[in-house]
DNA sequence: ACCTGAACACCGTTCAAGT
DNA sequence: ACCTGAACACCGTTCAAGT
């Protein structure tokens, strides 16, 4: 019989292992997050976790994946709500975790992984926010620019701690700007 | 006599230091660069470093200095020219370095010295942008809004890789959003 | 005051070995 | 197929000792 806990049906562990990881990337950063800590916290040794994940980059994708598609379904149940608050909310999602999205950038140069995870993410981002942006009026040609200039705000907002009016303050001048009556 | 080299003046050594470790930053990040790689380029041993610099991140803030001061020098002697291109040729300075904005504001969580220079550094380049942008017309008012949201899509252009052409249309879009005339 | 050699605790990762 | 113990090379940093 086996010494541990029982075999979990496949892909539990794994989603246990992410579930850890993601809790302690929140709370100390990517960087402050060791193998050694996410295995504890998961129950097993470091190196199991690469029998479910080729390195440590690897968890961290899983866990942004994740947090992509909670944010996604909350999205869908707002889908009523003006494009104003659903901004709001999304930044809400992202922001908790401490500044995951500054890892991200931070390690595009050196993992091809992250890079590519990078990549999907921003096309993604551009593509609901230009379709966003049309709905509301914007002429087509336009609509790129404005959500690429979204995207960017939108990621300085992740990236620097800030005071919930700041932000509100911020997404309207910058959805003014760009013709959307708040 | 001194085994080594000859003591060079005061300073001097320290400058060595950061210039060996800008080199490096700049070419492979600061993750992908250790205290050993920048001893080894400056002639020293790793521990030597010690001696000028508390930590590597302390190292990091001498060689972000550095930059930060060539890059307004050299805005002095552009003081004619239109906003547009001053900023444009700012973020230049700024994007070689193999994206070590994002190297701080991933450090900015864990690192007291790098979250104090890190406000100062945004402090300073709204007050740049806020004075800009008032002289080009814009309501005072306004002025600091539009050059917060200017700070983010710089901070976005000097994270992301990006076409030379790319930076252009968004920096015009934002000027132009924003009410400047291009 | 300045610099080194040797060591420290820790990191991500590998691998032969077990079940 | 899944998991471990033990080891690897490397990291940033410390410190007693030298000049």
């Amino acid at each position: 019989m086996p010494r541990n806990k029982r075999h979990l049906e496949q892909g539990e562990k794994k989603q246990a292992i992410l579930t850890a990881a993601a809790e302690l990337f929140t709370e100390n950063g990517f960087d402050g997050t060791s193998m050694n800590a996410i295995a504890k916290q998961a129950g097993i040794t470091p190196n199991t976790i690469y029998w479910y994940f080729p390195g440590k980059d690897d968890v961290l994708i899983g866990v942004l994946n994740d947090l992509v598609r909670d944010g996604l379904t909350e999205a869908m149940t707002m889908a009523g709500l003006p494009v104003r608050e659903r901004l709001m909310h999304a930044i809400g999602v992202f922001e908790r975790p401490e500044s995951l999205m500054n890892t991200v950038h931070a390690r595009v140069a050196h993992s091809e992984a992250i890079a590519t995870w990078h990549a999907r993410f921003h096309m993604m981002l551009e593509q609901i926010l230009i379709s966003e942006v049309c709905k509301v009026g914007i002429p087509t040609e336009r609509a790129a620019t404005v959500s690429r200039l979204l995207v960017y705000v939108i990621e300085g907002l992740l990236s620097h701690p800030h005071q919930e009016n700041d932000r509100h303050e911020m997404i309207d001048a910058m959805l003014e700007l760009a013709g959307v009556d708040a």
